[in-house]
DNA sequence: GTCTATAATTCGATAGAC
DNA sequence: GTCTATCGAATTATAGAC
């Protein structure tokens, strides 16, 4: 019984299967969706529509909404070392980073689409705020305490340009040349990272 | 044919009309619909439940859901005037009032939901900040060049920690006392208003 | 002014043929 | 593995009785 099936619908150990050019459709279609229109109005059928496949497939691969939603977007953010970079710089270079992973990636914008609209959307965001940015600020801060706080501060700044720049598309703000959100961020950034606290 | 019908379905010149209850009861239950759902999952028939009333009151009185939810929700920030604060303050002084306008609005959390989302709710956020913002750092800002840009900038720290603090709830956003948050956020609006374009 | 009933869509999810 | 067909539920919106 274990090859004499005529379907392969079983899932083979180590080979490629057939469907795995499938599901990279769908999720890649999932993921311009869910940034584009967010949670609620990604449907499944125009998921399906994009990858150019059965609305049905979505569902047998993923389970349902919710379980497509989480394979589609897994974000890495991919922060450097900042105890690497020279401390006056660190504000500069988190945002440099932060410029360069938006532009190209619309994953962001999802998360962020369907973190203000969904409650496991916004927790999503929590866990990468917890899991990625706490432990770099904490390598470069030295008391434990004001950790949270100075990330936190860090985040809102990084996570409201990228609202009014991508999302609510701000003229002003998405107009902006990535050298000059540097010049302008960096030094906030900085601040929060390494001022005295208040 | 003016005053003979049996009926009071016609708006009256200057008397309140008997619909002027049930019209305001929708538009609160609508402003906390849309605020805690955002736009999508907050239905008609969800935000007419609240305001115990037939939900084909809603249609009757405001056309559609979008109607509604430009009923609903009508944004005046009452921004102070800056120029009459000193100019080493003006910082502070906008966070203290963003601050205090966001405690006691759920307003504000619907329309930042509802940008997010839905493509009115967005046009709705950049009339807000070009009517309303704009004028208020123009008054400020002596080359009027830099005038949209600085604006788009304060925009962006403030919209950015109401989206951590009200709406994704970063704990550590969430915990932070209003006079932290002052002193942290001050300086940096005071930097994007005042200080030399780097 | 208020409500019932329902039309017209649309969506997530399931069943089952091939 | 893929697709057709469809269910059941929810939604916006309309028509019309009272």
């Amino acid at each position: 019984m274990t090859g004499s099936s005529s379907d392969d619908s079983e899932v083979p150990s180590g080979a490629t299967r057939r469907s795995d050019a499938t599901r990279a459709a769908i999720l890649h279609a999932a993921r311009e969706r869910f940034a584009a229109d967010g949670y609620e109005r990604a449907t499944i059928r125009s998921i399906a529509k994009d990858a150019r496949i059965d609305p049905s497939m979505v569902m047998r691969y993923y389970g349902n909404k919710e379980g497509l939603f989480a394979a589609a977007v897994s974000v890495d953010l991919r922060l450097p070392d900042l105890s690497a970079v020279p401390r006056a710089e660190m504000g500069r270079a988190l945002v440099r980073h932060f410029l360069r992973l938006w532009e190209g990636n619309g994953e962001l914008t999802a998360m962020l689409r369907v973190g203000a609209t969904n409650q496991a959307g916004a927790e999503r965001l929590r866990d990468i705020f917890r899991e990625q940015l706490l432990p770099v600020v904490g390598r470069v801060c030295p008391d434990p305490e004001q950790v949270p706080a100075r990330a936190a501060l860090c985040a809102s700044q990084v996570l409201g340009m990228s609202l009014t720049r991508y999302v609510l598309r701000f003229p002003p703000a998405a107009a902006m040349a990535p050298e000059e959100l540097e010049a302008w961020l960096g030094p906030t950034l900085q601040r929060y990272l390494t001022a005295p606290s208040p």
